[in-house]
DNA sequence: CCTCGCTATGTTAAAAAATAACATATTTTA
DNA sequence: TAAAATATGTTATTTTTTAACATAGCGAGG
């Protein structure tokens, strides 16, 4: 990237969007340069290209986008959350699915307590009249999560009503994985101060153990997952307790 | 806001992006009727046009603007801090300045490892070679920082070389202010546990003292700020033993 | 029950912006 | 230094956006 390029990123960024005219009058170059620059800034992730110019690119903060499977999910735990009027404090753990159902809480805007590790998720719920508390810790190098020995330390003076996390990796006679060491233990915490734990996945995270398991199956209240659900799993899960509930297809 | 604009907003937020043809078809409307309902969510601050279609809108997150004046004072900083190479932690206040500088030190990619309370300065250090730690606590209701007895009790636990931070109001014989109870407490207590103190701010807010002092001019190590400070208040802080540097206007 | 005024939507023509293709200049590299 | 690669400018074409006007639906008041 060169020396304009790089001058216009920051640009984009100090000013929150640049036009095309100004641009090319500012660097004395034609608008077709000043079009190509933003182009290649798009490529590499720091700018968006809009109508007449460009703004600044939001890292995951917003932007993770999420999947009709993990809408679907989000909105059947919704209409079951409706029924539960006397939850106050919850617990949201950064995920896919998890920030899909933030992102419909913050349309309703109900008076709840939220805890959260995830940033995007603190992000979605923000100016909403959900209150929102953050974990402190060490921001992990790929998701805007908040991990680690401070984050745990934080945790260990809370209780909340309910706790939503997603997994990793599930099994219906071992329980349910996730992939980062750190996160596990982190996640391990969450189960034991939370009252009541509703695990939100895809079926696909089924049959395909990952890492660390962070919860066993008697310590789960209800799973929200899709239709793909083998019976044999549900059958299992059944036995053990565990109220499954199946988002229909969007 | 009706319920096709309503369920667009949805669909943009779940997309992550969606084309107006597309869209037309979908809701089995008139493309020029999906832009419109574009505009009217623009207005509203929920989506951004771009070219074919839209994309949701980032929150505060990372489109924090800054000012010309911030980003002279940033590189100011940075400059100083560049002869700095024994500094290894540092913590960055919440603030339009401090975000600025956050930008600059992005940029860079420098080994170092920052607290913060703020997270759109978090954000903008995301994926860079600083490691970024968040303190806990209450997401403030009108700019992404975290405040309250739990961001408090975090912070208890560091130390670290340097701290930077910006202020509401400042006075030449009396110190430093902000006009944030909660923010105040907090910023003392940051001042604590930092061996030096560097102030960024415009010179606008100097003469204007704000609700609740955080520093006292004995605790300040140096300030940063524009060519405006006027010549008594420079003189009164120089004589506190305080280092004044001047961004050059840009 | 009608008509006025309002709003939402659709249609079309004009303007603006983005793209593609090619020409020219500039830099790299062998 | 010449050839190749890269960067920039110019123009024509296509696409997208805007603006202006036409139409349809709907409710309030007569």
């Amino acid at each position: 990237m060169n020396l304009r390029q790089q001058e216009l990123k920051n640009r984009i960024d100090a000013f929150g969007h640049i036009e095309i005219a100004d641009e090319a009058q500012f660097f004395a170059v034609s608008e077709m340069t000043i079009r190509r620059d933003i182009v290649l800034l798009e490529k590499n992730g720091l700018a968006v290209q809009v109508k007449g110019g460009a703004i600044p690119k939001a890292k995951i903060c917003e932007s993770m986008s999420s999947s009709p499977a993990k809408n679907a999910i989000a909105a059947a735990m919704l209409q079951l959350f409706e029924q539960m009027p006397e939850v106050k404090t919850l617990m949201l753990s950064a995920g896919g699915t998890t920030l899909a159902f933030a992102r419909l809480l913050a349309q309703r805007s109900l008076p709840l307590t939220v805890l959260t590790n995830s940033i995007p998720i603190a992000s979605a719920l923000f100016q909403t009249r959900c209150k929102v508390i953050l974990t402190g810790g060490e921001l992990r190098a790929n998701s805007m999560d908040l991990v680690g020995p401070a984050a745990e330390k934080y945790l260990a003076d809370y209780h909340v009503d309910l706790l939503f996390t997603g997994c990793d990796g599930a099994d219906s006679q071992e329980g349910f994985y996730t992939s980062d060491l750190n996160l596990a233990s982190y996640e391990k915490l969450s189960v034991k101060i939370s009252d009541r734990v509703f695990i939100l996945t895809e079926s696909a995270k089924f049959r395909s153990k990952s890492m660390v398991r962070f919860a066993e199956l008697d310590e789960i209240d209800t799973l929200v997952t899709d239709s793909g659900l083998k019976a044999i799993d549900r059958e299992m899960l059944s036995r053990q307790n565990i109220r499954i509930i199946t988002a229909k297809s969007q």
